[in-house]
DNA sequence: CTTTCAATAGACTGATCGGTCTATTGTCAT
DNA sequence: ATGACAATAGACCGATCAGTCTATTGAAAG
């Protein structure tokens, strides 16, 4: 078993991406994560602030080397669906109940100042990660960052008005006309 | 002055838009309205998941006059950019504190059932909203309602992106490419 | 005038919040 | 073996949580 951070972070990863930052109780993370209460702050003296910060930051790393894999597709089109689909089919899977860690965070409000700036850290990773995937596969430079911006934009959007509605449609309906879109972008 | 039933709502969409709602606290919510505490269980017998649920659904049908009223510009490409530089300009003017209620609502957990169907309820209407107004300014029917969902995702999206990072980008990158890809939608 | 009831002010509940503390156990490296 | 420190278990703190209650005021309708 891992050392009582890796399973303060795991958990708290789970549990924003299902009720949000300030949704989230301690006492509920420890008797998740079978950890003891001064572990916390052991680990991150600030409390759960810090301690959130770093549950995103790592959900943010976490993402953008998943996305990184996504160069092996070769051509845009198919690196935006395949983001889409998997969306689609994990969220699908699993209930409508969890959303995106980053997105939990970046809504966690003024109480957390250090979890929403981390949550704009990642983000910006994301954006940046994506952008060189789709240079990487055919994209000119100069569309690659906004149109990276773009699908990241829609992949969140698209999770909140999935889970709202408890439906897969908002994801295909956005993989196709990303698909035509990033056509597009390369004629 | 109104009524505690509508200074409690309103109230309610401001504080949820910045702290999402389990962050927000009802006793906050009656010292910001001005408010004595049995009006909200005069007006919502079953408490802050009936009242947060309310003040989804007044935002909600706000949010969908106003994009009923961009019927008058006539084209979609010049809809969508609109939509996107009046979240752009709202933003940055509020200094990225505030976000969509609806958004918070739909996020808002198992604790608040009611919350979480009302903001279905919510963006499933600015979706067809948007809909009609797209297929009245010249969108082919089939298409105006997928890309409308991909409209209201982007738009949540962005300002998830944008509060995180506190820039007005995710929108102007949003706008150019929505308005070409609703151009390339007409054809 | 009287009845009715929304609205107000505020005390009060039990539960939970995040955070601090003590004491003990376990596990390393010296 | 000893010292250092992470990890655990759990009591404890003041503050806040959502929700209930009583008492009083105000205003409109009969």
């Amino acid at each position: 078993m891992t050392g009582p951070r890796e399973r303060l972070l795991a958990t708290a990863v789970t549990l924003i991406r299902e009720r949000g930052v300030a949704g989230t109780g301690l006492a509920e993370l420890l008797k998740e994560s079978g950890t003891a209460r001064g572990s916390i702050y052991q680990h991150f003296p600030r409390g759960k602030d810090d301690l959130v910060a770093a549950a995103v930051a790592e959900a943010g790393t976490d993402g953008r080397a998943t996305l990184a894999t996504l160069r092996a597709l070769g051509d845009p089109a198919v690196v935006v669906t395949a983001i889409m689909h998997a969306a689609r089919d994990t969220l699908d899977a699993d209930g409508y109940v969890h959303g995106c860690p980053i997105a939990a965070g970046a809504l966690a409000g003024p109480d957390y100042p250090a979890v929403v700036g981390t949550a704009g850290d990642a983000l910006a990773g994301w954006v940046e990660e994506l952008a060189g995937v789709l240079a990487a596969t055919g994209m000119a430079a100069e569309a690659a960052s906004p149109f990276a911006s773009l699908v990241i934009s829609v992949f969140e959007g698209a999770l909140v008005q999935a889970r709202a509605s408890r439906s897969p449609a908002p994801f295909d309906a956005a993989a196709d006309q990303l698909a035509l879109l990033a056509r597009a972008q390369l004629a």
